[in-house]
DNA sequence: GCAGATAGTTTAGTTAGTCAACTATTTGAC
DNA sequence: GTCAAATAGTTGACTAACTAAACTATCTGC
């Protein structure tokens, strides 16, 4: 079969990643700085606010986990998590089972601001108020199989997770 | 006991959107992480990597909408766009029609950096690539379509929705 | 022609991110 | 048990990015 149109199926999908990588990152930002007036509000700090985001209400988080949803370096929750400890919303909490550990918990006060925050996500910005509940659950579907391919591929880059012999000769 | 991992809970609306806005953020940022050290070897710092991947490669593109895209203050893009030019990818010329205008458009470097930019996005990042065309199609669509609801509240509260007569609509 | 608005840049001050070093703790080979 | 290596988290120095105001140049409407 010859094609006429110079339009080959692999320029088709180069157009469609590209178009897609902008939008993701656009309708990320733009939703982001949306929201960090509401949050304010709140009397969070656009870092805390991710931050608290990203906690889990009923469950302790390691520092390292909320640094892993967050995308960032171990050292830049840091500070936003000392502010939410001062401002009373979360507490950290030595693991008995690994003193290293410091599992991040919130209080009633930071379930309720979180409560909020959640309130104010589902109902006010319009990037994802204007999508059908079926929209959201399709969206919600796709960017979940997404992240899990970006956590295989880190866990991949880890080698941690296979405890290696005693190994004197670490090429990297 | 800490926890990795969160609960599957029933979905509710605000459940929904939260998690929403949490995957939303975190697949944007990761897949931004992953992309900069590819960009790095094509000689582009991070701000002109996200500078030139919001260009069009065929027309000429305001600061002003280049700044919208980036959701950013267009004094932000200055700098980006300074190292771009110096590095031959882009010119700035001034509109004729409208001279306070500096339009951006590409040089022939600039378009075969742009293309390698884009055979990267296409092929490397996990968080795209493990979607199906069909899901990422669907992905564009839903995407397409909040991008849009950002746009129209943004028109919304700059009072001056009535563009001049002659500009041509470059909404994308 | 002139007041006011807009496009873009500059500048200063603030914030956020990077990276190496450091402490404390755990792990596992011997 | 001992000790080297690895990990969790923090600190500090450095760099990059964002914010908001002031500023130039240009355009629009009256």
């Amino acid at each position: 079969m010859v094609t006429r149109h110079r339009e080959p199926e692999a320029h088709s999908q180069v157009a469609r990643l590209n178009e897609l990588a902008q939008r993701l990152m656009s309708v990320s930002v733009w939703t982001g700085r949306y929201l960090d007036p509401h949050f304010a509000q709140l009397g969070l700090d656009p870092a805390g606010a991710r931050a608290l985001l990203h906690l889990d209400p009923d469950h302790a988080v390691p520092t390292r986990y909320l640094a892993e949803r967050l995308c960032c370096d171990p050292s830049n929750v840091t500070a936003p998590v000392d502010r939410l400890e001062s401002s009373g919303l979360i507490r950290r909490q030595t693991d008995p089972e690994d003193r290293r550990v410091k599992a991040l918990t919130m209080t009633a006060k930071g379930r309720r601001v979180r409560a909020a925050m959640a309130e104010i996500i589902a109902t006010q910005p319009p990037s994802l108020t204007t999508l059908t509940a079926e929209e959201q659950e399709t969206l919600l579907r796709l960017l979940n199989k997404a992240w899990a391919a970006c956590q295989a591929h880190d866990a991949s880059r880890r080698p941690s997770a296979t405890p290696s012999p005693r190994n004197r000769n670490r090429s990297d």
